[in-house]
RNA sequence: GGGAGUUUAGCUCAGCUGGUUCAGAGCAUCUGCCUUACAAGCAGAGGGUCGGGGGUUCGAAUCCCUCAACUCCCA
C-alpha cells in the first residue's frame, strides 16, 4: 500500500494553510446575500508570543469560524494586536537598559522611535504562530490599535466623550506603581498575601506628660502625614479622649482625636491613625472630616521633604528606621507579625502605593446602565452564565475609570495646556489653538501649547475593538460605513474571565455609547490553562510548553483537539501531554479508517445487499449523532461537540461500520457498499473539519480530485435529517449480542479465531436476521438460529433474549447453574423493588402515568427475564 | 469581614424543570491479543454510600437546612 500508516502532519498542514490563503478562502466581503457571522480576535499584545491560553482561545474561535463559514455563513474573523502600553514599554525599557541607554536620557520621540522598531521587528510574531495552529482569519483585515485609523478613533472618542462632560481631570487617589511611575487601573493591581509586620506605636495625649494612646499600624513611615486620630464614638475604652489631641512622635505636630463608627473596634487597639494621603480608606474619612493632605512620598518611592525626617529614604527602609527611631525614644510599645493583602504592579510587581495624582477620568455612573442591562436581560449571553453574577456585582460598584497614564507608548492624551492655565481637548494642536484662541479671545502660538505628557490606558483603545477594526470614522460622523452596518454587532467574543471586566464590559459600554447596539451577542469565557498541579501556566515557573514543538511533535489538529478534549466554558484546562496525544491518536485513527477504504478493490458485480442494514444503520446513528452535536454547538459546549464527534467517529464509524462491512481479506466491495462508505467518509470529514482542518482537507483530496469551489473548508455542513431511533436501539441489541459472545470467548481463554453457535430464543428474530451477516462476522459463528432447548451451552440475556452457545463438554454444569441462580436472584431482588413502588399507594397515586407505566414494564420485563431463566435453569437438570 | 462558585470512578468532567438516558463519558488501570487499516491499535473487564450530617417527598446526585474542604471576586 502507498499511504503510510502513520500520519505525518508537518507537509500536510503546511500544504494546505499556504492553499487556503492562496485561494483567499478566508477572505470575507460584504455580501448581503449571505449571513454575516463575525468574530474579533481578543488582540493579543503585539511584542506577545503564543501561548498555551492563546491556543485554546483561538482554536475555540477557529473551530466556531470553520463551523459558521460550512453553515454557509459569510464567515468573517478579524486578527489584530494590540500595542499594550505598559507591557510593551516595560520590554522597550528593559532593551535600551541593556543597550545602557537610560530612558530618561532620551527624549520622548527617541523613545517611541526605539519602540516603534522594537514593535516592526517583534509585532506580528504572535500572528505568524496562529497560523500554524490553522486560524482562518481573514489577515488582509489584521489591525493594530495604534494603526493611523485606529488612533484617530480613540482620539475622536476623548474628544467626544471630553465634550460631553463624561470625561473630567482630577485629583484621585490612584494605584501608583512607584517603579513604573504610573497609575494603574484597580485591575492591574493584584493583591497578594504577604508577610508584614503591625507596629504598636504611642500617641502622647496633648497637655499632659504621661498619657498616651496606642495605635496600630503596618505603615509607621507614614506617621508624618497623619492629620488625625479616630476613634469609635460607642467605644467606652477612649470616652476620656474625645475632643482632645494627640502628638505624632518625632515630629511633634498636634492632630485632632476624631470619632467615626467606621473604626473597628475589634481590630488592633481601636484607635485608627488618619492619613489621607496614603491610604485609600483613610482619604474618604478625610473628605468626609474635611481633613488636610500631606503627602509625604515622591513618584519614586522615596520620602519627600514635607516627611521633615528621613527625607530622600526608601518606603520600605523609612519604615526600619522609623520602628528603630520611636524603639529609642520608648514609644514603640511592640511589634507583631501580621499577614495582609497588599496590592502588586501587574507589570512590574513592585507594592502599590495608593497616592493622590492629577489624572484624566471617564464618568462610569450613567454610561455602564445600557451595557449592565444588556447583560442582566440577555441581549448579551454570557457562556457560562454563572459569571453574570459577577459582571453585576462590578457595573453596580463600578468606579470612574482612571484612563491616565504615566508612559510613552501609547495614545498621548489630545490634550493641551495654555499658558493662561487653561487647558483645551482637540485632536490636534492646530484644532487646539483654533478653540483656545476663539474660546479665550487670545493669539496663542502652537508653541505656547504644551501637549499632555500622558497616554491613554490601553483598554480606551481596544475597547473601541467590535467596532474601529471596521470604522474609524464613525466615532466623528455617526453614520456607519457599510462594512460596519453588514458586520456589527458582531456573533460570539471568545475570551478570558479575567479580563471580563478590564475588556469585555467596556466593549459593550462603548457599543451602546457609539453604536447604541451591544457589541456581540455571546461571550464564551474560556479557563485558564494550568499546569498538573493547578499552577498557572507563566514564563517564570517554566511550567508552560512551546505551543510551537507540541504542534511539531502532535500536529496542529492533534493539539487543537487535545486542548478541547476536556474544557468546558468557564472551567480551567488542567493541562496534559496525555490530551494531545490524545488528539494525535485520533488523527493517526482517521488516517488509517481512510487508508482501508482507500485500499478496497471494488467488484460491481457483487451484490450488496448484505450491507444495506448496515449502511441504514449508521446513516440513521449519524443523523442522531449530528442532532447531539449541533446541539452542543448552539449551547457552547465545545468539548461535548468534540467528544461526540469522537465517539461517532471512533466507535460507531471505526469500530462498528467499518468492521460492519468490511470484506475479507484480499476480497473485493460492491459498488453500492463502496460509494456509500465514500459518502459517509465524506460527512465524517465535513463534521470533523471545524476541529481538525489539515487532516480532512488533506483527505477530502485524497478521495477524489477537487477544484479550490470543492475545498472542504467551503463545504457545507450536514443539515440533521430525522433518524430512526428503533433502528439504532435494536443494532445496539444486536451489538450487545456480539459483545457477550466475545466476553464469553474471552473468559473461556478462547482464541478469536474460534468459531461458536449461537442460537437465540428471540422475541422478535427479525432483529437479528436482518443483521445476521454483521452478527457472524464480528461475533466470529458458524452459525445463528433460533430456538429454546440447546443441551451443553453455556447461555446469556440479552434484553429478555437468552442466547445459547454449545461449549460441548467443555462446560461446567455446576457453575452455569450458580451463574444462572445468581442472575435470578439479582433479577428478583431488582423486581421486588419494583413491586415494593407498584403496590404503594400514594406512589401509585401520585407520580405520572409516564412514570408509572415505566415502571408496569420494568416489571414486565423483569418478570419475562426470571421465567426465561428459571426455563432454562430447568432444562439444566 | 462581605459575595459568588465548586465538591460525582485513580484523573478531568457530564448529569436540563426531583421519577429507566440514572449512577454516565473520556483518559488512566487490569486481562488477553502484533486477528494485514491502525500496538498512536483490537477485544474484554473491574472501579463510585454522588464531601459529611439532617430534612422535605411515595421517590433525592438533583430541592431545603447545617457542617467541612477548596477556588475566585471584593474589602
Amino acid at each position: 500500500m502507498s499511504i503510510a500508516s502513520k500520519y505525518d502532519p508537518a507537509s500536510t498542514e503546511a500544504k494546505w494553510y499556504a492553499y487556503w490563503m492562496e485561494h483567499k478562502l478566508f477572505s470575507s466581503k460584504v455580501d448581503h446575500s449571505k449571513e454575516p457571522y463575525t468574530i474579533v480576535i481578543p488582540p493579543p499584545n503585539v511584542t506577545g508570543v503564543l501561548h498555551m491560553g492563546h491556543m485554546l482561545n483561538n482554536t475555540i474561535q477557529d473551530v466556531l469560524i470553520r463551523r459558521a463559514r460550512m453553515q454557509g455563513k459569510n464567515a468573517c474573523w478579524v486578527p489584530g494586536t494590540d500595542h499594550a502600553s505598559i507591557a510593551t514599554e516595560t520590554k522597550v525599557v528593559n532593551m535600551l537598559k541593556e543597550q545602557g541607554i537610560d530612558k530618561k536620557s532620551i527624549s520622548r520621540e527617541e523613545f517611541l522611535k526605539y519602540a516603534w522598531e522594537w514593535k516592526e521587528k517583534y509585532g506580528g510574531i504572535i500572528l505568524e504562530q496562529l497560523k500554524k495552529l490553522g486560524a482562518s482569519c481573514d489577515w488582509d483585515r489584521t489591525a493594530f490599535t495604534m494603526d493611523a485609523g485606529l488612533s484617530d478613533a480613540v482620539l475622536s472618542v476623548f474628544v467626544d466623550l471630553h465634550k460631553k462632560g463624561k470625561i473630567y481631570r482630577g485629583i484621585r487617589m490612584v494605584n501608583w506603581d512607584p517603579q513604573g511611575k504610573t497609575a494603574l487601573s484597580d485591575d492591574e493591581v493584584i493583591m497578594k498575601e504577604i508577610q508584614s509586620k503591625l507596629y504598636y506605636i504611642k500617641y502622647k495625649i496633648e497637655g499632659t506628660e504621661d498619657q498616651f494612646l496606642t495605635i496600630a499600624t503596618t505603615r509607621p513611615e507614614t506617621i508624618m502625614a497623619d492629620v488625625a486620630i479616630c476613634i469609635n464614638p460607642n467605644d467606652p475604652r477612649f470616652v476620656h479622649l474625645k475632643g482632645k489631641k494627640a502628638i505624632i512622635p518625632l515630629i511633634n505636630r498636634a492632630i485632632p482625636i476624631i470619632e467615626d463608627e467606621y473604626v473597628d473596634m475589634e481590630f488592633g487597639t481601636g484607635c485608627l491613625k488618619v492619613t489621607p494621603a496614603h491610604d485609600i480608606n483613610d482619604y474618604e474619612l478625610g473628605v468626609k472630616h474635611k481633613l488636610e493632605v500631606i503627602d509625604i512620598l515622591a513618584d519614586d518611592g522615596k520620602l519627600n521633604e514635607k516627611a521633615q525626617i528621613l527625607v530622600g529614604e526608601d518606603r520600605f527602609i523609612a519604615r526600619k528606621k522609623i520602628g528603630k527611631l520611636l524603639a529609642e525614644i520608648d514609644q514603640l510599645e511592640k511589634v507583631e507579625d501580621y499577614k495582609s493583602n497588599v496590592g502588586h504592579s501587574e507589570r512590574t510587581d513592585a507594592i502599590i502605593e495608593p497616592k493622590l495624582s492629577l489624572q484624566w477620568f471617564l464618568r462610569m455612573d450613567d454610561i455602564t446602565k445600557p451595557a449592565l442591562s444588556a447583560v442582566m436581560d440577555d441581549v448579551i449571553q454570557l457562556y457560562p452564565p454563572k459569571f453574570k453574577n459577577m459582571y453585576r456585582s462590578w457595573m453596580e460598584n463600578v468606579r470612574d475609570w482612571c484612563i491616565s497614564r504615566q508612559l510613552w507608548w501609547g495614545h498621548r492624551i489630545p490634550a493641551f495646556y495654555l499658558p493662561n492655565g487653561e487647558y483645551v481637548v482637540a485632536k490636534t494642536a492646530e484644532e487646539a489653538l483654533e478653540i483656545a484662541n476663539s474660546q479665550f479671545k487670545a493669539n496663542f502660538t502652537l508653541a505656547d501649547l504644551k501637549q499632555d505628557e500622558d497616554v491613554l490606558d490601553t483598554w480606551f483603545s481596544s475597547w473601541l475593538w467590535p467596532i474601529s477594526v471596521f470604522d474609524t470614522d464613525v466615532f466623528t460622523t455617526g453614520k456607519p460605513n457599510e462594512e460596519l452596518k453588514y458586520y456589527y454587532p458582531t456573533n460570539d467574543l471568545v475570551t478570558a474571565p479575567e479580563i471580563l471586566f478590564f475588556w469585555v464590559a467596556r466593549m459593550i459600554i462603548a457599543g451602546y455609547e457609539y453604536m447604541g447596539e451591544k457589541p456581540f451577542k455571546n461571550v464564551y469565557l474560556t479557563g485558564i490553562v494550568r499546569d498538573k498541579l493547578g499552577r498557572k501556566m507563566s514564563k517564570s515557573l517554566g511550567n508552560s510548553p512551546d505551543p510551537l514543538e507540541l504542534i511539531a511533535q502532535f500536529g496542529a489538529d492533534g493539539v487543537r483537539t487535545g486542548m478541547l478534549f476536556s474544557s468546558p466554558a468557564g472551567n480551567d484546562l488542567p493541562y496534559d501531554d496525555k490530551l494531545v496525544e490524545q488528539g494525535r491518536n485520533f488523527s493517526n485513527k482517521i488516517w488509517n479508517a481512510f487508508r482501508l477504504v482507500k485500499g478496497w478493490e471494488i467488484d460491481p458485480s457483487l451484490d450488496g445487499s448484505a450491507n444495506e442494514a448496515s449502511i441504514e444503520w449508521f446513516e440513521n446513528r449519524f443523523n442522531q449523532a449530528l442532532a447531539e452535536i449541533d446541539e452542543h454547538f448552539e449551547k457552547f459546549r465545545i468539548s461535548d461537540a468534540l467528544m461526540a464527534t469522537y465517539k461517532l467517529v471512533w466507535d460507531d464509524f471505526c469500530s462498528w461500520y467499518l468492521e460492519m462491512i468490511k470484506p475479507a481479506y484480499q476480497h473485493p466491495i460492491d459498488q453500492a457498499t463502496y460509494d456509500k462508505t465514500i459518502s459517509i467518509f465524506e460527512s465524517i470529514l465535513k463534521i470533523l473539519h471545524p476541529f481538525m482542518p489539515f487532516i480532512t482537507e488533506e483527505l477530502w483530496h485524497q478521495i477524489k480530485e477537487r477544484s479550490v469551489e470543492e475545498s472542504l473548508i467551503l463545504a457545507s455542513w450536514p443539515s440533521p435529517k430525522a433518524f430512526d431511533g428503533k433502528i439504532t436501539e435494536e443494532a445496539a441489541q444486536v451489538f450487545e449480542v456480539v459483545s457477550q459472545v466475545r466476553n464469553l470467548r474471552a473468559s473461556k481463554g478462547m482464541s478469536p479465531k474460534e468459531t461458536l453457535e449461537l442460537t437465540i430464543n428471540a422475541k422478535n428474530e427479525a432483529i437479528y436476521s436482518r443483521f445476521e451477516s454483521v452478527l457472524t462476522k464480528l461475533a466470529n459463528l458458524s452459525s445463528l438460529s433460533f430456538g429454546g432447548n440447546v443441551p451443553n451451552a453455556m447461555s446469556f440475556v440479552v434484553k429478555a433474549d437468552e442466547c445459547f452457545v454449545p461449549m460441548g463438554d467443555s462446560i461446567n454444569l455446576e457453575e452455569e447453574k450458580e451463574n444462572l441462580k445468581k442472575e435470578i436472584e439479582y433479577t428478583k431482588g431488582f423486581l421486588n423493588s419494583v413491586m415494593k413502588k407498584l403496590s404503594n399507594e400514594r406512589f401509585v397515586a401520585g407520580a405520572p402515568a409516564q412514570v408509572l407505566e415505566m415502571e408496569r414494564k420494568k416489571q414486565a420485563d423483569a418478570e419475562a427475564k426470571i421465567k426465561t431463566l428459571e426455563e432454562s435453569l430447568a432444562k439444566l437438570g
